[in-house]
DNA sequence: AATCGTGTTTCATATTATGAAATAATTGTA
DNA sequence: TACAATTATTTCATAATATGAAACACGATT
């Protein structure tokens, strides 16, 4: 049995021994904001495992409470206790702790929302997110992921996670609306600019009407392990006060490096 | 080798060949916000797993984002993926999404933070919060878990959990303040008493001058999966506000369970 | 230099995860 | 109502995969 399908179809070996944990976080990940709720079998086929094995570890997840079932249609969800969990790792996430007072301040004088995000794969999460008017409690959308290219925060990142070579693109540059950059020579040449300028800008990029302005944060070795962002609709944050704001997003992202033990020169 | 150790250790048998799966989960479930970083040795020893095997597991978790290591101590956190997840199954929550804009206007009405939390094992988690002055955001502290027997909304959920017969008392019962019931008896005379009322309030059981008010919710199967309240500090949660706001508290928690398809009767 | 305490790698072993097939449950269709 | 058709479970022989003792490496602290 075990036809070997194919072992080396998953990009990260990572280390032998672990093949039942690394399927079941694969079924942990198919779920997503688009496709909460999976079948059995079209969750099996998603992530191309066996029926039977992906029934086991489903089980397994659920009797853990990561995995839930809708005791109507008998859909897998992902339980309470994920929700939990996720709690814990945003609380615990010391990124988040150091920059959590910094962007409060920020929002409150620019008077837009902030956020903290990072890079994962082609996409970036966000971590953390002040709103101007609720500065204590955090959006709804933390732990949401965005495509990066088409975020200022994104653009920051790529731009700078390939700083010595080339950079990594993702491999489908897709559109969000007409102004998102799909073309990967205008998005090198985009890059470029950030590094010069040290700041992205995304106009109408991700979203009509939202305009983002983001800078990097560096941590002690001098990798840029986070973006931070202020973002808003257009009408409010106008071409005359970006250099203002511009201004005010990277001396927070400077502040917030320098906590993390970076010294620039 | 494996001297069977005590496989039958966990109550929860779960289902056969998934030890692996089961293991991994029990090594994110040590992360906690009291101790959200933890050494290799240290955490095998507190899952009671081999350390070769806390190890190979943790590597296979840290390769899938779902654990991390601080570069400086090398300790393991959990990672920024746990906190995607974590949005995602909170997002997707049906039990949230109906709740929110009931919580909403409950929070607005009473001025007061208002949440939804869930019965996990002898504490509550909470799915969800909204706090009065700012009804957009959702507090810091969804995610985490508190005594259930220490709490208004963890008093209603074992007061009903337990209907039937007797009622699932945590085995310790914590003492959080001089207020807090740590004494059985009289924990089910509360109990009774709320099933009688129909709600529960706490003052000064979980912290000194932190007042709440919980009422169930029940799902179509007229079983308590939930609880709603409203909390504040004692100083403007008096005793003469408390029959009005224990009203609005009741007609939300029932309005919700109407939208999970509950007919009273 | 030496000892202790970490984390990491190796490797023989058989326990444990595996998946084909059979069965049960559920749904849609004649 | 019976009959497909689809999905979810269970069973079970098989060996691939997870296992843990022991050896190793590395960095502290003495």
């Amino acid at each position: 049995m075990l036809h070997l399908q194919d072992a080396e179809l998953h990009t990260n070996e990572a280390y032998p021994g672990t093949q039942a944990v690394a399927r079941a976080i694969a079924l942990l990940k198919a779920f997503s904001d688009a496709q909460p709720e999976w079948g059995l079998r079209e969750l099996a086929q998603a992530t191309a495992l066996n029926k039977t094995t992906a029934f086991r570890l489903l089980s397994a997840l659920e009797a853990e409470g990561l995995v839930m079932r809708n005791p109507l249609s008998g859909g897998y969800r992902l339980g309470v206790e994920m929700v939990a969990m996720g709690g814990t790792a945003m609380r615990s996430n010391p990124l988040r702790a150091v920059s959590r007072p910094n962007l409060e301040t920020l929002a409150q004088t620019v008077d837009e929302a902030s956020t903290l995000e990072v890079l994962v794969g082609s996409q970036v999460l966000i971590v953390d997110e002040v709103s101007s008017r609720h500065p204590m409690g955090m959006s709804q959308d933390v732990g949401s992921r965005l495509p990066a290219h088409a975020t200022a925060t994104g653009k920051v990142l790529l731009a700078y996670a390939g700083e010595g070579g080339s950079a990594p693109l993702p491999s489908s540059l897709v559109r969000m609306t007409e102004k998102t950059i799909v073309d990967p020579v205008i998005l090198a040449l985009e890059f470029e600019q950030i590094r010069q300028r040290g700041y992205a800008v995304a106009v109408d990029e991700l979203e009509l009407g939202f305009v983002a302005i983001a800078a990097p944060v560096f941590d002690r070795e001098r990798v840029a392990v986070a973006a931070i962002s202020i973002g808003g609709p257009g009408l409010r944050l106008t071409a005359d006060r970006l250099p203002e704001v511009t201004g005010l997003v990277q001396m927070t992202a400077r502040q917030i490096s320098r906590q993390l033990g970076y010294w620039p020169g």
